[in-house]
DNA sequence: CATGAATGAGACTTCATTCAT
DNA sequence: TATGAATGAAGTCTCATTCAT
């Protein structure tokens, strides 16, 4: 019982890991589920008993990804906390740089979150913990230093949508500045957008 | 001999505007050849006369819709600098205003370029004329008021990232503010990483 | 071991049951092995220790429902016979309109029915008593009124093709003509083959 | 431009034919596409180009066969007006006999018609010359001997119910008697339901 | 006896591209 | 140049049946 539950778990890890290699190195559409359930090593039938079709897998594939690297960059704002006494405008610059050099070293992940986002999948991933607590902390230290609330969630989404776009050109583009290259004036723009 | 020029000259128009229609209403991949050569009333053999592929088509529309609306923008730069005294920091956000009013009223091509960036098409973008220009009179501008020609080009990337990146959550995946509210605190960023 | 007897006999009257439900609301070749186990109750794996395949139930379905039927034409006939002194051409009749009275109700039964009628299944059925009663039945009061057995079988077997067929006609694929309507003629019809 | 013409019409036919041996020897459901064309010697894609579907198929092939067996029975009456003075009962038998006799030749065909029956498909076939020719004759003999023509369309309905099912059941079904052997029997009967 | 997850052959259909006319 | 019939590889998804538990 506990076995079958275990042994179901794993194909979907499978599934999703196969997917995403292959999603990555050769584009969604190139990919046939011919190829994931076989880089899975399972059979196309049981592919339809985990996902309704390919789409509903990269969804699951991106979905699971985001989460774990939101994760990630939070646990990396705990750190930096522990450390040493930070501001709020160090924490954001730290966990947007987390994001960045993860995505410098995994840009085919960059390229597959950008090229998916989608309101349904956004809605979903909100749904998940670690996304919602990273935006609550980031409009409760907004309002501790005297922000209005709405503005905090507006400059929120200016940011993100800036260095989500700077990054993806960047790296994935490769167009037309490396990414270490306008680093120093992207974090500039992030301070100069928060700061009164 | 002219005739015969200016027939193939219409036959690829209609074939432009043909797959444009198309593209945007139902996406590129549910666009078919038959689909397209159906509506530009021409035979399926004669489009591979025009076209090496779909995807040589997609980029044809994207250059020729995106060039057109940058040469509008710059008329209307143009047109507002007739009228009153204006200063450098007013045009860059009268420039982007009119490609964001623009996108407003035709979300569907807003969609159409964003989702199909690539380094390709933006090097073949850049030896059109009047995106060359509106950049270098960027550039002009902004030393011209005492900053680097480098730092100007930089500071462009992002602005222009940032602003697209707005738009295309805004108004294609209408997520999560409406393009019209998120507008002042957008131009407010714009400002705050031109002026030093 | 009377429990567990009784346990798989009503295993077997719940699949019937269910997928004499999904056959003639949706046809046989559209249910599906998986609607059928899921509408009775059980597992799938357990489908294969009652039934041989698909069509091994689809024979038990017909075989029941049929010989149903018939028990309860023979018991119109009898009350018939107890009500007022009748005649063996007016037994024939009063046993083909129960049967098309009781199809005019249920043609989904009737189509079922006639679209799997079989050598195979009809030599079955013919080991029900039902079935040799009122074939034995009819011969014996053919003969009876100066009659050959021989031809009398032959009769019969016309009779029921024809009664059969304009009832699947007219009932099943309403064409060409509504079955009351047609009905005094048929009547008419087996009653001029059947008297000398 | 004929020599295409022409080509389409025998790839047509190719289809049909090899659409109509793989039906009767193993069966519509039992039949793939791929067999289909791989027998008909055409690419897969150019059967979309003339059938919608394998039903499509289906319906094209009984309605060509149907109509070349009914137009051949009308043939068959007319050399026997020609050969001798023959009366309106000897025309419907032997109509009824060149059909029976045509099929007791070719099972497999009476199979495929009879499993095949629709509404649909009749209100197709009576648009046909043939099928239409033939009630109309048939009602106009019918009325020269002074019946109703309503009562005539009803008898011939019942008629041509009976003879089907009779030649199905003993030719196809190969139950309960021999063709052979049954045919004064159901001959008798059409008589008798014509005849005052 | 009972279960239901897993299987995998195979069905149907699409559509970018070619090529004979 | 222009045509459009023909191609056939590629694709998604279904479902009867098996078998380990």
């Amino acid at each position: 019982m506990k076995k079958v539950l275990e042994n179901k778990s794993k194909k979907m890890t499978r599934l999703r890991e196969a997917a995403y290699e292959l999603f990555t190195s050769n584009g969604i559409p190139n990919t046939r589920i011919d190829d994931i359930v076989k880089k899975a090593g399972i059979a196309k039938g049981t592919f339809y008993l985990y996902c309704k079709d390919k789409y509903d897998l990269v969804d699951k594939v991106i979905l699971r990804k985001t989460t774990d690297i939101i994760n990630n960059a939070m646990k990396a704002i705990a750190e930096n906390q522990n450390a040493q006494d930070t501001d709020f405008l160090e924490n954001v610059i730290v966990f947007a740089d987390y994001l960045l050099e993860h995505f410098k070293r995994d840009k085919k992940l960059l390229a597959l979150i950008y090229k998916n986002l989608s309101w349904d999948l956004y809605e979903k991933a909100l749904t998940f913990e670690e996304l919602g607590t990273a935006e609550k902390t980031f409009i409760e230290h907004f309002t501790k230093i005297g922000g209005d609330s709405e503005v905090a969630k507006q400059r929120l989404f200016i940011i993100v949508s800036m260095v989500g776009a700077v990054c993806y050109n960047s790296i994935v583009l490769e167009m037309p500045y490396p990414i270490d290259l306008i680093k120093p004036e992207l974090y500039r723009s992030v301070t100069r957008i928060l700061v009164q």
